[in-house]
DNA sequence: CCGGCAGGTTGATCGAAGTCAAAGATCGCC
DNA sequence: GGCGATCTTTGACTTCGATCAACCTGCCGG
């Protein structure tokens, strides 16, 4: 868990504190697939001029609930939304992945932590700015709806997970989706039919992230890994690399 | 589960199939608190016109996930909106009071399926019209666009429920938010405490459906009724009537 | 190169909630 | 007003996943 302000990076002009300034937003690696693709060329640079990159390392907490909200796109890197009970158990609602929008909030209050789970580079916006952008363009006005709707989908889907489905189950249901989130890294629909045969990715989170994101014990997690290696579902080459050895046979262990 | 379409009532003009027009947005019961409260009454009047009573029985289905979904408000009633896996188990999402919105879609199709737990009124809003309004009135842009952020938060606040919670704590809180959605009917709003003393209520939905909603099984909800009834935090009159006895107490109980 | 430690696996045991079964309540309907 | 269907409660037993405990494994720093 080391903390402190990342370095800067070729394509940003440092400023102080480590809060750089996006050189333009034009050569951003993740805009295609972020909100801002919503934006044409001049409404980028509105919201170029009330955007700042800021990084994270490992462990560290980017908000929390409770806090101010943050209006801010992961530019790279990946992070967990968690949600925490007074007495410490903690439930994950959301992985994050480059490109995504952090937006857990109500009425600018976070409804979530967000913990940065690598190092990460954020893109913030500045709420007035955001805000006034919102208001004047229809397309990024339906792009943050949209996105909001995703997030609520994608939600609803874990509440069926969490409620209904078996220990098994769940794990598959998590490898899936996170196969399919690699495939598409675009899109956050959720029900994606991208998973492959043979594809090979990293676990981006730890047992223990793993276990509270599915409503498990870091034990039952790591069984279940071994019984759908055992069945040939899957197979793990050390901890955080998996190959998907038969999609068919995880889906229909998914459910 | 009887089916067919209901009866006309007094504040509306018949049509056929039992389709109503509303004679006027203005007289509605739950204007206020409805989304339609965004609206000026130039605006409302457009909707109106483009606005459809309809209503349901006990146990109908309103709309199939999957489908084409609507855009309706619940005028009377009360509705479950719920997800299903192959096998038939099913996770119940959220349960709709009068005033609130359908909303489960995706790209015009519904996530979730709806269905009547009691005779239901629905207040149906022409789609084409409706994203008009939605275009052309930032209020309404504005209320739509919160409304899909309090069911995330509704949502990732049951999913810590799901994830982390006992048996007795799922049962507790869906009390506390049950009570909490009485005593404040037109806010969704998630960390309300106005749940009180002595306060009587009516439990809109069965065992079953309680325990679909709590990922438990109908037995363990009504063991857990009895232990929170024998710890002195509620008392029981029937099946359907509870009452608060010690709010204290059950918020102790439910995390 | 070795020691320490965080993260991960595996095994043994326990217990909360699920399942199965049967006996009450309730309620609509004839 | 009583009969049947449905819903709810209660009891006995089982099971899945949690807990507790020990042991790996890989990685970092000295």
């Amino acid at each position: 868990m080391r903390a402190g302000i990342g370095t800067a990076r070729s394509e940003c002009e440092m400023s102080t504190d480590g809060i750089m300034i996006p050189q333009a937003c034009t050569r951003c690696a993740v805009r295609s697939r972020a909100l801002c693709s919503a934006l044409s060329p001049s409404e980028l640079t509105a919201l170029n001029n009330a955007s700042r990159f800021r990084t994270f390392t490992e462990g560290q907490t980017i908000v929390t609930e409770g806090d101010p909200s943050i209006i801010a796109n992961i530019a790279s890197g990946i992070c967990i939304e968690k949600k925490a009970m007074a007495d410490g158990r903690e439930q994950i609602v959301s992985v994050l992945f480059p490109a995504d929008f952090i937006s857990g909030e109500l009425d600018g209050v976070s409804d979530t932590t967000v913990q940065a789970v690598s190092d990460v580079k954020l893109c913030y916006h500045d709420r007035a700015g955001f805000q006034r952008l919102l208001g004047e363009h229809a397309g990024l006005q339906r792009a943050y709806l949209a996105h909001a709707r995703h997030e609520l989908a994608n939600a609803r889907e874990w509440m069926l997970l969490l409620g209904q489905k078996t220990a098994e189950e769940r794990v598959a249901t998590f490898l899936l989706r996170l196969a399919t989130r690699y495939t598409d890294a675009g899109c956050r629909h959720y029900p994606l039919e991208t998973a492959v045969d043979g594809m090979v990715f990293e676990i981006p989170i730890t047992r223990a992230q793993i276990a509270s994101y599915t409503g498990l014990t870091i034990e039952t997690v790591s069984r279940k890994f071994r019984t759908l290696s055992d069945q040939g579902a899957i197979a793990l080459d050390g901890t955080r690399a998996v190959r998907i050895t038969n999609v068919a046979r995880l889906r229909l262990l998914s459910e």
